[in-house]
DNA sequence: TTTAACTTTGTAACGATTACAAATATAGAA
DNA sequence: TTCTATATTTGTAATCGTTACAAAGTTAAA
């Protein structure tokens, strides 16, 4: 669903210089389509990158998340979850295993409807569309506790 | 937008034994409409309700969102917000102020098409929809700053 | 009343995130 | 190259919203 950009010229773009933390970030966002916390990418790059401190994957994430690079989703109310897909799209998350799931125009109907640049007084600058509920695995599972709600 | 429901019926219709300190909390949530933080309806209560726990704030806000019958919005990554108002509506945040306001179905064309059950292997139990900007005083305010972003 | 169940309260702990200041790396000028 | 200013990274300590816990208080039914 997406084309898994370069991490480099997907900083660039955004107007961030690419240092190698920076790169791994982003590079991570970019081809795990998972909405990792800090804490998981920070577990997931520390092995190959042994002096990279937590510090700086929340330092990063603030820096990519502000110059729009990335998606600070508000769907998980213990963690921020990170997107490096900035373009249109829905998000699911299920209410017994956490998994957040990417959803495309194409498969929520109605969805290009909601891009409105006013709503009377009000300027938008961004929209955030949430599903929460059961994925299928869950649905077909009677008892399956990962990160509970 | 709505009618400001009795808070002792509202609880029960939900399953919910109504305590004074529920009663409170449910009340507060029914009448004021600025969706305030666990610590916003404390500040709030204590005066009339001196004995009143912040532990208890954040127990009967908890319970009341487990019923149903209080919505914990997302839309704020510092604190958890509340609304009163369980009936489908959207969600608009000002960037610059922080003022969370509610958009109901006639406000946003395409609202009313979002409420899906069921999206391919998903069943959806709840949908939410937010909107970020700047409220209309922002606008025209060079300098504001409340609660910044 | 007695008793069991429920509710509230205050304090202490937790955990995600941020502040801060020292250490390191980078890039351009000399 | 070497120097120097600037940007970046790092580790530790603090912050702050929220939750755990256990004691105290309340309620309602027997």
């Amino acid at each position: 669903m997406m084309y898994p950009a370069n991490p480099i010229e997907h900083l660039q773009r955004y107007g961030i210089k690419p240092s190698p933390q920076r790169i791994a970030v982003m590079d991570y966002l970019l081809s795990s389509r998972v909405h990792p916390t800090a804490d998981e990418i920070y577990t997931a790059l520390s092995p190959s990158m042994p002096t990279l401190s937590k510090t700086t994957v929340y330092n990063t994430l603030k820096l990519l998340v502000e110059q729009g690079a990335v998606l600070n989703l508000g769907i998980d109310d213990r963690n921020a979850r990170y997107d490096g897909d900035t373009t249109p799209h829905a998000h699911f998350r299920c209410l017994k295993c956490g998994t957040v799931i990417d959803l495309y125009p194409h498969q929520v109907e109605g969805l290009e409807l909601l891009n409105h640049k006013q709503l009377g007084n009000l300027r938008i600058a961004e929209t955030r569309l949430y599903y929460m509920g059961y994925c299928e695995h869950c649905q077909n599972t009677a008892n399956n506790t990962m990160h509970m709600d």
